[in-house]
Order: C-alpha cells, then structure tokens, then sequence
DNA sequence: ACACGCATGTTATATAGTAACATCAAGCGC
DNA sequence: GCGCTTGATGTTACTATATAACATGCGTGT
C-alpha cells in the first residue's frame, strides 16, 4: 500500500470466520490427497495469507505468527512459505517481495498478477502464456515455471 | 550460476574492446538525444553490466566498481541502477535479484526472460503481451509495465 | 527398540536496499 | 559575477530480506 494512497483499499477482502474455515479445510484435505502435512506453522502461515486484505511482506507474517503477540523467527516461516508455494497454495509477487494466498485453486499453475502502484492491491489471473512459451519453445528452452507481473493502476485508483 | 551446474556457460558473451566502446557511445548518444546525463557512476555501472557474462547482483557491482580494487558505496550502485532502469538500458531480473543490460535496445519496452535454473543464463526476448494486457484491460487497470520472468532449462542444460 | 526421513527450533549470519543530510556542479535570470 | 534553483554525488548509518548450520523432535516401517 501506497503511503499516497488516498483511494480506498482496492485490494482483495481478507477472508474470516466460515469462509476462513472452509478454505483452511479445503488445503487440508488437498494436502491429505498428496501425502503431504499441513503442519501447524504452515497452517498458520496460510492462515495468516488469507485473512490478510493484500500482499504479506514475510516480516509481517514473523511478527503476527504467535497467537499472543510472539514473533515467530524468520526460518519457521520462510520454511512454511516453500511449502505453500511448491503446493501451489500461495504465490510470491518478486516485484513486491511479499506473498498472497492462491485465488485461482493453485497447483501447478503459472503466476500473475495485476498490481496497482497506488492502493496495493493485487489481483491474481490466469495468464494466457501462449506467446510467451512459444517463444521459449523457440530458444529450446524447457521452461518449468512463469510469472508475470504487470503494474499499473487499479479502476479505483484512475479516478482521484 | 548454479553450483552445481556442470555445463558450458550459457549466457550472453560479456562485450569487450571495440563492440563495449561502441555500446557506450550509443548510450551516450541516446541520453544527449533526450537531455539526460551518462554521468562516471551510471556509465561506469553500464559498462559493468555490458561486460558481464549474465545476471550481476547489485553488490557484484558494489564491489566491482573501483578501477583498483576498491568498493562503490552501495547508494552509488542503486541510483546508477535507478538510472540505467529508467532509460531503458538495462533491466533488474526480480526473481534473482540482479540486473542485466537491455539487449533489445530498450527504451520503453516490457521486460520478459527466459532463465535457466542450471547454468544461470538470462535471455531477453520480446514479449507478446496481447493476452496479458487484454486481461487487465478487461478488469479495468491501466497497465504501465509488464515483466515476465520464465525459468527452466536452457538448451545445452538440458542435453547434460 | 532402532533407524530413517522429514519437519521444526534455535542461533547466528549473509545479502539486499534505503533514509537522511552534506556537498557539488550546471543552468539561468539578473 | 552573483545568487538561486535543480539534479547528481558522497557519506554515514540503518532497515529489510533471506539463509546457513546444526540440534531436536516425531511419525513410519522393520
Ligand atoms: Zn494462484
Ligand atoms: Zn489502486
Ligand atoms: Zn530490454
Ligand atoms: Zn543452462
């Protein structure tokens, strides 16, 4: 967020109550199929992304991680921040160098996102890469994984 | 570079002698062209990163950047960056944290990648970023720059 | 019980980037 | 020339971001 920013936040309502739960539920039983722990710190690493209203810097996670006011030390998250993204439940936005949970029911998919320089807010789409592998494709390249960040302004703040 | 990559190195060739003077001519035409100024420290920095074989972090730059041995201040290094950036003569590759001269004759133009995981090479190609704009048109967001960043295995890392 | 693989806890450190303020140098009106 | 403005640089100190290394715990199979 803009320190700027005079706009409303136009970035993505964090979740809370029965939609936290049910998104919480749903990663678990994903990670359950995959034989993969939805251990506690990843949990509420996860948590912490989806109640959030934007992108998570990683100290902001470290310093809201305890459920009293503890810090948690920096490798507890980072390490939970892997995890998440290798399930494709969270995506790192390099550009920002902070962390926003899947809005596309990740696994395996590319990331992208439209990030307004004036609010922050975030919004993830899926990417027609088509172009961009063919030209890969071209070079030989074996390509494994995209991301694609366009910045810009959001409708919200065009107008003020 | 990976540690681990046994292979050729398969980035670009760094320039040197004739084709590096040349390179830093242009430059020095283009910014007349448009009232700028190729002060020491933005030429010196592009001349570091016209030379390199691939990616250079900033603190490759900070210490490279004496004649004799002796280390930049790192604000030095990241106005020159800031600089180089703005103009379009070089490019900062955000998932590596590290930056790249423009091989495209830049000036204004989305910054796209194709990064190999192995031997750490980092082409630049030109986007087709019809899609992509045609997503953030169709949400409302006025796009200023796109980057795209594709990782995986170049050619000759995958052969080995 | 025992060994193995993986997750976590803990300490310390490495790497990346910026704030703030003093100084300098060019352009310009007078 | 002189004083002013604007942009670039030099310098110090600091903040932010991320990882190495090693010890500990814990579930699973034998
Ligand atoms: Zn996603
Ligand atoms: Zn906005
Ligand atoms: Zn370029
Ligand atoms: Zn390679």
């Amino acid at each position: 967020m803009n320190a700027a920013c005079h706009h409303e936040d136009g970035a993505h309502h964090g979740l809370h109550g029965q939609a936290l739960r049910l998104a919480l539920t749903a990663a678990e039983t994903r990670c359950a199929a995959s034989q993969e722990r939805l251990t506690l710190p990843r949990r509420r690493v996860l948590e912490l992304l989806l109640e959030a209203h934007g992108p998570l810097k990683a100290y902001d996670l470290i310093a809201a991680f305890g459920s009293g006011g503890e810090p948690a030390k920096p490798p507890t998250v980072y390490r939970a921040l892997d995890f998440l993204e290798r399930q494709g439940f969270a995506h790192r936005i390099e550009s920002l160098n902070a962390y926003v949970p899947c809005r596309l029911d990740g696994r395996g998919h590319s990331a992208a996102f439209l990030i307004c320089d004036c609010c922050g807010a975030a919004e993830e789409f899926e990417p027609d890469l088509g172009a961009g592998i063919a030209a890969a494709a071209a070079r030989g390249y074996a390509v494994s994984a995209v991301t694609l960040e366009a910045r810009g302004l959001c409708p919200v703040c065009q107008v003020g």
